[in-house]
DNA sequence: CTGTTAGCGCTTTCAC
DNA sequence: GTGAAAGCGCTAACAG
């Protein structure tokens, strides 16, 4: 039991070098002599020296650790995200603090006072659907900590936002179907106080206009994005005249009613055809005639860690930012895989 | 921009109270007059305190923080497995802290350095499978920091395991294809040098001797758990005669093998009966014809995680304690659902 | 119940 | 190129 207590002064004393030279060698300051470097770096590893972050931290009122808030860690979306963010946190030596809102508004309040304590230098936060306001973020404001809004955006002044173009995507995607001369298209919509659904809403509605086809307010169904829901959603699509094909702005709902009309004997995709957002893998395969609409979630992480650490070192200048990127639109049954 | 510099020296000196009676009241201590505590509390909020988690860190030697390391962050089951663990760290006031390895064992023994580091007060890990030998974790041993293996468990001395019962789960399932009928059963092994894919295969065999029948070498295929092996596999399959149903030990060598097989127009399940360890969400919809051996992951990450902080918080005695968790034997067209 | 005192291990002026 | 000295903000004896 060495109980690995080796601190600079254990160094210090037994080399008769002050612990403030200790401290430059081990960082590698070019202002220590390369001989004495030398023989402090030997009688630090003879004495098993693990510098103590905990007391660097404290000392520089920093901890080169950024937190990250999602709904779930375990949805698909969120793991490939989280696996981004850490390989990129990585390879420029911060350390990743995860936590899970588990969809609740109360819970993510919680937790970000938590990152708060915890001194994180960011914070990368995918916010919960029940979040649409945003005071409990103002405690922000007043840190010099910055703070990335991943995958769900808000307009709050002071932080960026990491976010696929939702609207130019589902606008695309939407003119792919018409391109496969679909025209009475359903769309499955989130929930419209989220950001997010209501551009894939504005982009479907677009992709129509520019092809002349009228909207209509039946064809739009709102839901939750439960798998539940989407029983009640295919109900009512087999109660529209004429649908031949249905854009879903979450795979949720839409696996739901798929498995419905399934039951049901309706054979997809034979009789509609359908294209969603989709982040869970299965939709891939539960389903052939499912396209989706795939969000790039470990680029996002990627891109939103070094905008984040990118803001943490450079704490001057203007701060907000958006970052923009593009989802990739899958096309099944067809070997054509257009980007957005 | 308040900044947020508040200490307790700050509430101390506006109170004319002691700041280390001000720490003590914050601390919830009993040692401090309710009336003092009121007093104290009001004006930390008043004046925006938040406690200065690094200093206290410095001070107690501990971080309240474990470090997770996993393989792959956005495998499922280690998706769940986190899932749980925060769920778990998160209720008993622990941050988690993640890394992946990415199966690389050189980076396997960076990020253990890395947590060491950081200080973490304990460890939960799942071991690449490039981790044969764990001269690594030696360092540990002169740490008084407690360490917890995951899903990969070893036998070196001075740690805990948390794992499911492969062998005898393993005798379950196969004893299952037996009970269907099926004689001349195939068993997709994992890399031996891996001790779960050493107990698998034996409970594979256990159950053949169990119901008198002959084991035969040819029917065990090895592979390295990709998906490409599969179409090896698969080839081999057609080559063996009699063959009418398959064990495999992981699901991504098995997926291939079917994928191939149904390429070949080899009916699946109606010719030959999959059962196969499972974790990834996929193959319960790939192919309803396999069943899955399913872990409980999530569980896993909670059983870890209280084991782990158990250890920590009370640092005497043994430390060394093996969990083992029951995995469900989920079967596919049938209502029947067993537990190991 | 409260105050005094010391110090966790590091980084960082400021001297020389 | 190196040393002296201070202090980050907290907790924890020890006293009283």
């Amino acid at each position: 039991m060495k109980n690995n207590k080796a601190t600079i002064h254990d160094i210090s004393r037994s080399l008769g070098i002050d612990s403030s030279t200790v401290s430059r060698a081990l960082n590698g300051s070019d202002r220590v002599k390369d001989k004495t470097k030398e023989l402090i770096n030997k009688k630090a590893e003879e004495l098993g020296y693990r510098k103590n972050i905990m007391a660097r931290n404290l000392r520089m009122n920093r901890t080169f650790t950024i937190g990250v808030i999602v709904p779930r860690i375990d949805r698909h979306f969120f793991a490939k995200l989280i696996a981004g963010i850490e390989e990129t946190a990585f390879n420029l030596n911060y350390e990743v603090i995860i936590a899970q809102s588990l969809d609740s508004l109360e819970r993510e309040k919680k937790l970000l006072a938590n990152m708060l304590n915890n001194r994180v230098d960011g914070l990368l936060i995918s916010t919960t659907m029940e979040t649409i306001s945003y005071d409990h973020f103002d405690a922000y404001k007043d840190e010099n900590s910055p703070i990335i809004f991943v995958d769900r955006p808000n307009k709050i002044g002071y932080n960026s936002n990491v976010i696929i173009n939702d609207q130019e995507t589902s606008l695309n995607a939407t003119q792919h179907l018409i391109d496969n001369g679909y025209k009475n298209i359903v769309h499955f919509a989130g929930p419209q106080e989220v950001d997010l659904y209501k551009l894939r809403l504005a982009g479907y509605k677009a992709a129509l206009e520019k092809n002349g086809i009228e909207f209509n307010e039946d064809y739009v169904i709102e839901s939750r994005l439960m798998q539940e829901d989407g029983e009640k959603m295919a109900k009512q699509i087999l109660e529209l005249p004429n649908v031949d094909a249905v854009f879903a702005a979450n795979d949720h709902a839409a696996i739901g009613a798929m498995k419905r009309l399934k039951e049901q004997g309706v054979k997809i995709p034979e009789d509609i055809a359908f294209m969603g957002f989709s982040d869970e893998p299965i939709s891939e395969y539960i389903e052939p005639g499912l396209s989706t609409v795939k969000q790039p979630a470990t680029l996002m992480g990627k891109e939103a860690t070094s905008l984040l650490i990118g803001q943490i070192e450079n704490k001057s200048g203007d701060i907000v930012h958006t970052k923009i990127l593009d989802a990739e639109l899958i096309v099944r049954n067809s070997t054509k895989k257009i980007t957005a």
